[in-house]
DNA sequence: ACAGCATTGTAGTCAGCGCCTACATTGAGG
DNA sequence: CCTCAATGTAGGCGCTGACTACAATGCTGT
């Protein structure tokens, strides 16, 4: 029996990679609930059980997505910070690109923000949030330091901060805000974050 | 010993409502992704259809499960907000309030803020949180009244103050941040909310 | 060059799931 | 009382994630 001559090599090169790619295409156009490992492994053109090889259950995948999700969003964060600006606008930036990255990755935020990772993946997961603070953290530090913002512990700041960010996001991103009612609303968050809600 | 003729009547009584006792009882020991109708169907001593007579699918359920949490939660709030109290002692009771909520009942809020509710409960469900939202937006807008809180859009400022508690929220829900830490950092959130982070 | 072996693929199977349909039991109203 | 809608049961379908045994591949040491 012949083998058919232009049948995929029997190994695939780089299906993990693959599944992933597959895997966040399908997150995003069709959501959590729609990502079946069988379906991807059809996509991919694998047998059904090939995941199984570089991702030992659907939660391991899950979570690598989430781990990929949370470099790109450090590296957005990251590239969105500029330090030459003044406090007010580089908070906003780093706000507007924050809620950006929520809106156009719903899905996947949602899975980076689930508490139901596997333990041996949960530290590396604290890391990648740790990272994805970072940029915050330093921006309140930066601004303690020129003594454009209140002292105290930066972290307790930053959590301030981040809460409210993080807060807008996850409403946007479930749909309690639209995106433009979130967008329109940076500023004034901001603004009101920084010289408070009570008058002066 | 008499055989107990006590076999269940055909008719339950009132399935609806065990069915939904008993998913947030699963809910809440072993998280949503252990719900199954069928489990819940055996655990209730009737046949694996019979839910279907009272949710017609499992996101069914999963709605009317998120709107009575949404009930117990305004509920909570209201009983939360004491009018009487100065403005900062006020809104921290309600934070706390909110807070204790999302530490007890993590899994539900999960539920309830999920972007995936049938189209048919959505209004309700937007509803729910327009009411979740209302003791907080009354708050604002008594302190705003009496001047104690910067004049503007309250719906605006609501948002501000809405979005950093739901920040924090959700990021102990979602165990990014200790129930404790939560807690203990509230009286410095709300502080800084109302007097803002740049220094006066 | 090539044998041995870990890696990575395949095929088949299993139990559990959501959902559907056909049928049985029940209680309430004409 | 008799119908009939509501509510329960029984069985089945196609899908899923996970497991196993086996096959193809390519790396590594000699």
């Amino acid at each position: 029996m012949v083998r058919m001559p232009e049948s995929r090599p029997y190994h695939h090169g780089d299906l993990r990679a693959a599944l992933l790619t597959s895997a966040e295409r399908t997150l995003r156009t069709r959501g959590t609930a729609a990502l079946s490992l069988r379906e991807l492994a059809r996509d991919t053109g694998v047998s059904h059980a090939a995941p199984g090889r570089h991702f030992k259950d659907k939660q391991a995948l899950l979570d690598a997505l989430a781990l990929t999700g949370y470099d790109r969003l450090a590296q957005t964060l990251d590239a969105a910070d500029d330090p030459a600006l003044p406090l007010e606008a580089r908070l906003t930036a780093l706000a507007r690109a924050y809620l950006r990255f929520a809106i156009d990755n719903a899905a996947l935020l949602e899975l980076m923000y689930a508490r139901k990772h596997e333990p041996d993946t949960s530290e590396q997961m604290a890391a990648a949030v740790d990272r994805t603070v970072g940029s915050l953290h330093r921006l309140i530090a930066d601004a303690q330091q020129r003594g454009e913002i209140v002292p105290g512990d930066p972290d307790q700041i930053t959590l301030v901060a981040a809460a409210a960010l993080h807060g807008t996001a996850t409403l946007t991103a479930n749909a309690m805000l639209t995106p433009e009612a979130a967008l329109n609303g940076v500023d004034a968050l901001i603004h009101h974050l920084l010289h408070g809600l009570k008058p002066r």
